[in-house]
DNA sequence: CTCCAGGGTAGTC
DNA sequence: GACTACCATGGA
């Protein structure tokens, strides 16, 4: 491998790379990156160019490494920023551990969890899709579902005798066949907010800039939720994931209430008013909360 | 067979 | 605005 091929990220404090794909593996089959021997490799377009690369820790530094396509120096640039975005890594979050240590019942995350990052999915129909196709059903169905989907439908680079998936672009699944996706188990109802969804990005009804540039939350919201099978649900889930905003906390989400009766501070899932004071205590860091409860439910 | 799973929509009051 | 029926499908 060529030496311009590499990129080093410095490593920030508070991060751990290990918690961080242990995350992103859990007992789950996630389709969009594969996972061996303390190393991530992915599959990402940016704009028409297809791009297979690694990630691991190095000394004090991230390491990644391009193992297919030939990218410039602008072209890295992104990918830089890409894996910069997808771990978080700009981000301190020295005042969420504090928040942390404040209460007793989740004091122990600062330090078993210590270092995970909420790791994103910065494209816009990516997670909007993923979002819809896990309305309601329980995770290692829905991912199921997505891999069929991103199988059919997404495009593919073959290395070393395997294959890195890329999520469909919005013009392929806007021709998707409804009948496909039910043969694929999709609902019905899902089957056609995926194919309505890809419509309206190929049409450019919704872009990820286009919610960027509301002026605030409620506006993003807003905005998401004027859209058939977006829910307030499935508004928030994006926009912590794509947005990164603090607020974007999946309210109703099953499994932030069974993470918070497992925590006592909830006895039933209709105690709103508890919830609400706990996520005010996290004022700017409640989708940091949500995301480590997500991982309290996980073995660690 | 029953209940649950990282909900959403449409209708009613 | 809050509450309710209904949808939909695999897994435990």
């Amino acid at each position: 491998m060529q030496e311009n091929h590499l990129m080093l990220i410095p490593r920030p404090a508070l991060f751990s790379f290990q918690e961080c794909i242990w995350f992103l593996n859990r007992n789950y089959d996630d389709c969009l990156h594969t996972i061996r021997d303390a190393t991530v490799t992915k599959a990402v377009a940016f704009g028409s160019n297809d791009l297979l690369f690694k990630v691991r820790e190095e000394g004090a530094f991230l390491r990644i490494e391009v193992l297919s396509g030939a990218p410039d120096t602008a072209l890295k640039n992104q990918l830089v920023d890409y894996v910069t975005f997808w771990f978080d890594l700009e981000r301190d979050i020295t005042p969420f551990y504090q928040l942390l240590e404040t209460d007793p019942k989740l004091a122990y995350m600062a330090t078993d969890y210590k270092g995970l990052r909420l790791m994103g999915i910065e494209d816009l129909f990516e997670v909007l899709c993923w979002s819809i196709i896990g309305q309601q059903i329980n995770l290692t169905f829905a991912y199921k579902l997505k891999r069929r989907l991103v199988e059919r439908y997404g495009r593919k680079i073959e290395y070393a005798g395997e294959v890195h998936f890329i999520f469909p672009d919005p013009e392929v699944l806007a021709g998707a066949d409804l009948a496909e996706l039910r043969v694929m188990q999709f609902s019905l109802k899902k089957a056609e907010y995926i194919i309505g969804m890809a419509n309206v990005f190929k049409t450019g009804m919704l872009s990820r800039e286009m919610i960027v540039n509301e002026p605030d939350f409620e506006a993003r919201q807003k905005k998401l939720t004027s859209f058939k099978g977006i829910g307030v649900w499935t508004a928030n889930y994006a926009l912590m994931k794509s947005l990164r905003d603090s607020a974007g906390i999946p309210h109703g989400d099953v499994g932030l209430l069974k993470a918070l009766q497992h925590h006592n501070f909830i006895a039933d899932r209709k105690e709103s008013t508890k919830i609400n004071v706990l996520l005010s205590r996290f004022k700017g860091w409640e989708s940091y909360l949500v995301f480590y409860l997500w991982r309290s439910l996980a073995p660690k």
